[in-house]
DNA sequence: AGTCTGGATGAAAGCGCTTTCACCAGAAGG
DNA sequence: CCTTCTGGTGAAAGCGCTTTCATCCAGACT
């Protein structure tokens, strides 16, 4: 408790003005006089005063804080859009406040209780499933809710097409001659960014006659553990793949480690493309060709959108980012059929 | 602006006890009898009571948040030990409020500044040095503050022995025979963790009657690409080393692509060996050689410090986490001298 | 001159909670 | 039987700010 602090009171005081005009000074500047605003802003300068947020959100029963609900910090995707979106909010002078439920719904769901509890003015989700408990909070709550990454139609919100994600990775693929083509994806079950990107493959297939048999899909952790195993699950069947989708690139670079591991080479015994660009899919060897999903933006736009509903601002309220193939060396020609 | 939200005095009102009862019952539930408590939950409950965050933190002078200042999100031991934070503080009732300033020491200043303006019970900051804006912001808040990493002796601190970590990595490299080891680290002008590494480093090699040239030392990144080009310095030069110790494992993973992508073999033309042991430094190929630092644990156990500062509760204000070495297969024999 | 406007400021009532202090049994002690 | 506790509860005064409403004073307009 530090109640040594400056106040409000003691700068208006100071000032010689009333404490309604000192916090006028802070919050809507433009309605005093110049000379009082000099004034009042001398005597804050002054005295090194810092209005307590606390006070101020109970008294104008906004926060000026914006909750973001992540699956996990521990992924760089995620953590670049938190950064995007903490320094477009800062911007605004908004605050983010962070909570991860590592992918776990009913986590989810306390998250959202927990910022809701602490009178966040609103909340930035990723993905658009959540359990009913979840949705009844945040529908009676009333806040602005934007959603990233996916969205229920309607809902304002910041998108990828994910599924268009997958198709242009297997496209890709398809052109380059492959036609026994694998898919790693994350658990599809609670994530429907994964969900849409593993339709994406299936479309592509189909466009180009083909179906994806059962064995040549699976489903593991989204790391790059989760990556090598999948890829010993499929190299290890009868009939391997030549090809491989990570449905987000450390899950494909997880594949470039297996197969290596193994003594063949990318891409000219097996080609393996992701979806997200990370920093690292540039670096790693061979270069992955991945589809680029533009993290940071999301972040910041999602922010952006925030605030201007906050502000009631007219404008679109979804908004989505287009994601293009990004061909470099982990891909290459299938090889002739043995 | 939620004024629809269920009050305390309703509370009181629907259990036919007065507000400082019902207070009582969500903060201090012993100084009830079971009766009076059994009644006011129910009527909680039943109404969907959620105190206001604000107006109990104004009340109290305690709003129940730690702010957290790490240097970025973008890196997995930094996100990694937010994450623990979190949960140890979650499980205390407290929420973490997180700001990043990727290793700008004006921007940690500003982070600061905006913590201590949302009135958080506590910091956790990351390192031992920051400008004096920020130190003097520190000390005139009173609050209580727990450094992790490095850290001045007497503050509260979570220590890791950076300076250890590099000692063992490099004694490891000299133990196989090395004795043209090239070190690279972060910029340690603004990051004392890499500084202690590098010390390390230097120190062992001086144990073993050898310097450090200063073409072998040099400072990237802390990226996967920092490593990348921190490696193909140190292999251009007229006469590389045989083995390469990273500041941290990104930078040594780093190492191992340029110098797989130029052909060489690891550990047989160049061992390299890092400092963390992130998940993936299990998982690359070949495995990493690295040097275990509890990053999960930096941040429970700070977490655990900082709440049993705001309680009062005696025990040790620092603590030092253990590092060890992981032998990995990315580190073997020096080659034959040439 | 007299009225009207509107810009600049102040007074004061809260925002929803915590916490001190007072109060009132009834138990314990003399 | 009277005092002294003590555990349980309530009354009421804030916590530091925002915001409505009222006030005041120029200047603009009739």
């Amino acid at each position: 408790m530090v109640r040594n602090r400056i106040r409000l009171s003691e700068v208006a005081r100071a000032a010689g003005v009333s404490p309604a005009t000192v916090s006028r000074a802070i919050s809507q500047p433009d309605l005093l006089s110049p000379e009082t605003l000099a004034r009042v802003r001398r005597a804050a300068d002054h005295l090194g005063y810092r209005p307590d947020a606390a006070a101020r959100a109970l008294a104008s029963g906004r926060s000026m804080t914006i909750g973001a609900v992540m699956p996990t910090l521990d992924n760089a995707i995620f953590s670049k859009a938190l950064q995007a979106m903490q320094a477009q909010l800062a911007g605004d002078g908004y605050q983010l406040l962070v909570a991860s439920h590592d992918y776990s719904k009913a986590a989810e769901a306390e998250c959202i209780r927990t910022l809701l509890a602490r009178g966040v003015d609103g909340l930035i989700l990723v993905g658009a499933e959540r359990i009913a408990e979840a949705a009844q909070l945040l529908s009676q709550s009333g806040l602005p809710v934007v959603m990233t990454w996916c969205a229920p139609d309607g809902a304002p919100s910041v998108l990828v097409d994910n599924e268009h994600a997958g198709l242009l990775a297997t496209r890709h693929l398809l052109g380059l001659g492959h036609r026994r083509i694998g898919v790693i994806t994350g658990a599809t079950r609670f994530n429907d960014r994964q969900r849409g990107r593993y339709r994406g493959v299936r479309r592509a297939l189909e466009e180009a006659g083909l179906t994806l048999p059962p064995a040549l899909a699976c489903e593991q952790a989204t790391t790059l553990a989760g990556g090598r195993m999948g890829c010993a699950q499929l190299l290890d069947l009868a009939e391997p793949p030549t090809a491989i989708v990570g449905g987000i690139d450390l899950i494909a670079i997880g594949c470039m480690v297996e197969a290596q591991a193994r003594g063949l080479a990318i891409p000219a015994d097996l080609s393996v493309a992701g979806i997200d660009d990370l920093d690292m899919s540039a670096h790693v060897s061979p270069s992955l060709t991945t589809v680029h999903v533009p993290t940071a933006r999301i972040g910041t736009e999602a922010a952006r959108m925030m605030v201007a509903i906050l502000r009631d601002e007219p404008g679109p309220t979804t908004l989505t980012l287009p994601v293009d193939l990004i061909v470099r060396r982990s891909t290459g020609p299938a090889p002739a059929r043995g």
